[in-house]
DNA sequence: TTCCGATATGAGAATATTCTCACATTGTAT
DNA sequence: ATACAATGTGAGAATATTCTCATATCGGAA
């Protein structure tokens, strides 16, 4: 966590930081990252630095969570108008949330991409869906297999996991081509769709 | 490349300078890894390391290398004995030969996996299928289809990119639960393989 | 204005890392 | 036995990085 000082600092200082900061990150993984380069971008001597965070460690987090809150905050929102597609289509919906960040700040994705896999990382912790937003999107599930949209055996929670890991690997090839990375999930929903979805036999 | 030098050392110390390189390795990035453990861990003198390899990367590079060619090899193994089940069977096989290494070289696998992501790694190379394999995989679905087995307007490609990347996602997940990994690759292609098979309408 | 705590500042300490080089040793062909 | 090329060796040069600390400056309360 930042020390004090570094929150009373003035908005456009702590912002000049978070971004000097935010552009070593996107380039470097956190070992190769060098606080030389953070303090140069931001224009503030090296003492200043260790008055605003503990070390090097602190200002990752800070970046970190800080973009995490970011896109948590994007992954709450509903399906637009008031239309209710089915649930494959409300969870695609959401996890698209990424492509739109990636549209207004690339580096915060490419942060977090960077740092996804990482064992150790903050990264990791916000990567798993927190308790509520997974139960949300199971409860989306839930309520097409009550209306038999969706087959009774089907195991909900592996959909989930399935579309979720393909969203993140899609997402981290097709990089800033959001056309792309629609196109390809849309072809593996429809795979996904096809296998889940009641079959309809003697019609 | 390695040096001419280290080619003509004989096996015990090769050996001796490669596992204490995929020690260092395992444990680090690239840039984390440091010479100096690797140096004191192989029991050579510094100086002998510059006269087997270049530089780090060059080392490094070395280490990839060796432990991507061991893999290559696995997955080009078909499915034993003389049945032929389904395509994404065959495929899921084929795939698994990484669980079968991470049995005898965890080590191994925790490199590739530490790199997969990394966009200039020499990894990723060879992570996209090399062409021949790839046709192989093709013409295996391809003659599913031909049976009747599979719809006709399955995009093969993206089935098998779907697979990879479920496949690598969940190995990384599991790490060195094999049981683990299989039971949630079997969940996952059960959902893919109701969604490519032949639908079977008016029995 | 005067005083004092909070903040700013940058030189450089402490440390770590990669890589070189001058010299020693070895092995092999003559 | 001698010569000579190939290889071994480790001290330390060159460099980079994180972090400290003594000192300077600021800004508001008395």
């Amino acid at each position: 966590m930042p020390r004090e000082t570094f929150y009373k600092l003035k908005d456009e200082k702590k912002q000049r930081i978070f971004y000097a900061a935010v552009q070593e990150f996107s380039k470097c993984s956190f070992s190769e990252a060098s606080l030389n380069q953070i303090v140069k971008t931001a224009k503030i001597p090296w003492g200043s630095f260790y008055q605003y965070f503990e070390n090097k460690e602190d200002i990752f987090s800070y970046v970190i969570e800080t973009i995490m809150k970011k896109i948590e905050i994007l992954e709450q929102q509903k399906f637009p108008e008031n239309v209710e597609p089915d649930a494959l289509t409300q969870f695609a919906y959401k996890l698209s949330s990424t492509v739109e960040l990636n549209n207004s700040n690339p580096e915060y994705v490419r942060i977090v991409m960077m740092n996804a896999n990482d064992s150790s990382s903050v990264v990791k912790r916000y990567f798993e869906l927190s308790k509520e937003h997974k139960q949300a999107v199971i409860s989306i599930f839930e309520k097409d297999k009550h209306l038999g949209l969706i087959r009774k055996d089907i195991d909900t929670a592996s959909v989930i996991e399935m579309v979720y890991i393909l969203s993140k690997a899609l997402f981290s090839e097709t990089g800033s081509d959001s056309g792309a990375y629609l196109e390809k999930m849309n072809k593996f929903l429809s795979i996904i769709r096809n296998g889940i979805k009641t079959e309809v036999l003697y019609e």
